[in-house]
DNA sequence: CGATTTTGACCAGCGC
DNA sequence: GCGCTGGTCAAAATCG
């Protein structure tokens, strides 16, 4: 995976207050960034998975449902070069107070298949899962060779992929899925590796990579691909229910998608690292908030024109700076 | 014992 | 054409 290929959508433990919304195109390619800070979120009061479980959004949705928050909207910045556009949209920054946390959630949609990232993906992957079932008589070799072989000549268009970049000690965050890992690769020019993630609930071709950000070890990299065509298992969607009622969301964020697609958001979501620390109890209470997530941290250290603004919202204390 | 993880091998795409 | 890299497979190991 190719570091442009993410875009930072930023969740701060809190009700969204700062949402920027990046898209690029990369030879037909389009990917779409959230980022989205925010703060004084009550863990008790919010509920993606359920409200956005049920439903799924495109980035249309997507775009609609953060920048028609409720506490929205001031666009405070809007730069174009080349054929990247970006827009920036600074939602209720009055907000802010006792953040908690971070996440960074990238779109990443495809419009062509030209991509080489992830394009042929779904494709091998159907080939190989349906069109050709495991440990055939002629010998693993020659049938992976053989699968490989069929995936020639038809490239598959891409899914949109949706990355979070989440502070967390642990790489599996909960987000009420069920994932089998299929693979784990070494990451250039980083110490930690990617694990590669298959849902497992059947013909269910949503994939997820996780892996830790060289940069902030404290950072998760979560990226998403595909989306659920089922819904979340009752367990662990009832709880969540319980902790995210959908009553806090704008309707668009309700609202089906017309084109089906994604249901990133809910997954954002249910990676926010209060619902993770709630179900996993990983942590030691309070250590996720005081340790793993310094607010704006990583917004800032990388995105250094918006400093201005953070410092408006947050304390310096939470700024980081360059050397 | 079934489900999941680990891990080395394999393959395709891309850049040089 | 070759090497590098990302992504996936699948057998073995491990887990619950």
């Amino acid at each position: 995976m190719s570091d442009h290929g993410f875009r930072d959508f930023y969740y701060h433990g809190g009700a969204f207050n700062n949402i920027d919304h990046d898209q690029q195109s990369y030879g037909g390619e389009t990917d779409h960034m959230y980022r989205v800070s925010s703060s004084s979120i009550d863990p008790s009061y919010m509920s993606f998975t359920d409200c956005l479980h049920s439903t799924s959004m495109d980035y249309g949705s997507l775009e609609k449902a953060f920048g028609l928050s409720p506490t929205s909207s001031e666009v405070f910045s809007s730069v174009e070069g080349g054929n990247r556009t970006m827009m920036k949209q600074h939602v209720g920054a009055d907000e802010l107070g006792g953040n908690t946390g971070e996440v960074t959630a990238t779109l990443n949609s495809s419009v062509s298949s030209s991509s080489s990232e992830a394009g042929c993906e779904e494709d091998s992957d159907k080939s190989k899962k349906d069109g050709q079932p495991k440990g055939s008589d002629d010998g693993g070799e020659s049938s992976k060779k053989g699968n490989k072989a069929k995936m020639k000549g038809e490239k598959k268009q891409r899914e949109p992929r949706f990355a979070f970049v989440t502070k967390s000690e642990v790489d599996q965050l909960e987000d009420g899925y069920r994932w089998r890992k299929y693979g784990q690769k070494a990451v250039k020019n980083s110490p930690y590796p990617r694990s590669y993630y298959r849902c497992t609930t059947q013909k269910c071709t949503v994939k997820k990579r996780v892996e830790r950000s060289f940069q902030d070890p404290s950072t998760v990299i979560t990226t998403y691909e595909g989306q659920h065509n089922h819904p979340l298992p009752t367990t662990l969607r009832g709880s969540a229910a319980g902790l995210f009622p959908p009553s806090m969301f704008p309707p668009s964020m309700l609202t089906p998608s017309p084109l089906g697609r994604p249901s990133f958001p809910h997954e954002l979501l249910m990676q926010m690292p209060n619902y993770h620390h709630q179900m996993n109890n990983q942590a030691p209470a309070g250590s996720m908030f005081a340790e793993n997530f310094s607010p704006f941290h990583q917004y800032v250290h990388q995105h250094q024109p918006d400093y201005g603004l953070l410092q408006d919202m947050v304390p310096s204390t939470f700024l980081k700076h360059e050397p």
